[in-house]
DNA sequence: CTAATCGTTCAGAAATTACTGAACGATTTT
DNA sequence: AAAATCGTTCAGTAATTTCTGAACGATTAG
C-alpha cells in the first residue's frame, strides 16, 4: 500500500490524464489541470513542467487551452516577472464551466446540423425519406430538451438542484454549497 | 441549399462522426452508428462498407465495438446467411444506454481512484497534505453524488424525469414516451 | 549596453490511433 | 468435391494527434 503523498498525487494526476483522453482532452492538458487542482498555491509554468516531466512548449500550449476552457487562470504576482497559474477549485463551479463549454462545442453545433437536416428534408415530398425524417426529428427534439434542461439547471445553485432531486427521488442529502 | 436526401444523410453521418471523435469514440464507429440510426431496415456489413466507403475489417471492428456498447444488435434473418445490424432507435433508450456505459467506464474507475487516494492520505499525520486531502475529498463527494443522481434517474421513465424537472423549473413540456 | 529569464510559436519528430487488406476458418452453394 | 460467400483477426501502413526543443520577441537584471 502506498501512503506517500507524492505517490498518491502522481496516481491521481495520471488517472486524471487518462480520463482526459477518454474525453476529447489531451493527456498533458488534463494532467496540468489535475496538478493545479490539488495545489494550494498557484504554480509557474516551470514548476509544472518539472513536476510533469514535460517540455516548456507543451506546458504553454496546455495552459492556453485550459484557460480557453475557463478553468485555469493566470495570476500576476506583483513584483514578480514570472506568471503563475491556478485552477478553479470549487468542484461545482468547475463542472458547471465544463458543462457550459461542452454544450457550446458539442450540443449547439449538433442542434444546428439537425435543424438544417430537418429543414432540408421538409422540402421533399411527404413520401420520401420518411424514416430518416422521423429519426432526425426525434434526435433534434431530444437535444433541444437537453439544452432546455441544461439552461434551467445552469441558473440554479447546486444546493437547490440537489434539494429538488432529493425531494422526489430518495437521495441521501449531500450538500456542498 | 441542399435538399437531396443523400446529401442530408451524408452530412448527418459526417457530423455524427465528428462528434464521436470529440468524445472518445472513433470516427468510423460513430458513422456506422449514424447510418444505422437513420436506416429503417437492418443493414449488412457489406452495405455499410459500401455506404461509408471503408474496409471490411473496419466495419467488422466498428460493429463489434458498437455491440459491446449495447447500442447496436445483430439480426439473423431466417434463411439468410448474411448477418444484419440495427441500432437502438429510441433516442431515450439510446442515451440511457450510453450513460450507463460511460458511468461504468469513466465514473466508476474515477471514484475508485479517489477512494484509494483518500484512504492513503488518511494514513498521514493530520498536518501533511492537508490541501490535497481536502480537494480530493471534495472531488470524491462530487462524483459520488453524481453516481447517486444517475442511479435514481436511471430507474425513472423519461417522462417522469421531465415532469419532475418541469414542475419546479419552468420547462416547456416536452414528452416523448 | 549585454546577458539572463520568460512565454510563445511552430516545424519536425515521436507516439498513438485508425484503417486496410490478405489470410483464415466456417458455412453454403454449385 | 471445389468454389463462393461471410465474418474475423491482425500485421503492417497510414493518418492523426501530441510533444519537443530551437528560435523568437519581450522584458528585466546586471
Amino acid at each position: 500500500m502506498t501512503n506517500n503523498i507524492e505517490e498518491v498525487k502522481e496516481k491521481f494526476i495520471l488517472h486524471w490524464g487518462e480520463m482526459g483522453s477518454l474525453w476529447g482532452i489531451n493527456r498533458t492538458m488534463a494532467q496540468i489541470h489535475a496538478l493545479l487542482l490539488i495545489s494550494e498555491d498557484a504554480l509557474s509554468a516551470i514548476e509544472i513542467m518539472q513536476e510533469l516531466k514535460t517540455s516548456r512548449g507543451n506546458v504553454s500550449m496546455g495552459l492556453r487551452e485550459l484557460i480557453s476552457w475557463g478553468i485555469v487562470s493566470r495570476i500576476h504576482k506583483k513584483g514578480e516577472r514570472r506568471e503563475y497559474y491556478t485552477a478553479e477549485k470549487d468542484v461545482w463551479v468547475l463542472f458547471r464551466t465544463i458543462a457550459r463549454e461542452r454544450k457550446k462545442r458539442e450540443l449547439d453545433p449538433t442542434v444546428d446540423i439537425l435543424r438544417q437536416s430537418v429543414e432540408n428534408l421538409e422540402c421533399l415530398p411527404d413520401s420520401e425519406a420518411e424514416y430518416e425524417r422521423k429519426q432526425i426529428k426525434e434526435l433534434l427534439e431530444f437535444f433541444e430538451t437537453g439544452i432546455e434542461v441544461y439552461e434551467e439547471l445552469e441558473s440554479q445553485t447546486p444546493n437547490s438542484i440537489l434539494k429538488l432531486l432529493g425531494q422526489t427521488l430518495k437521495l441521501k442529502k449531500r450538500i456542498s454549497m
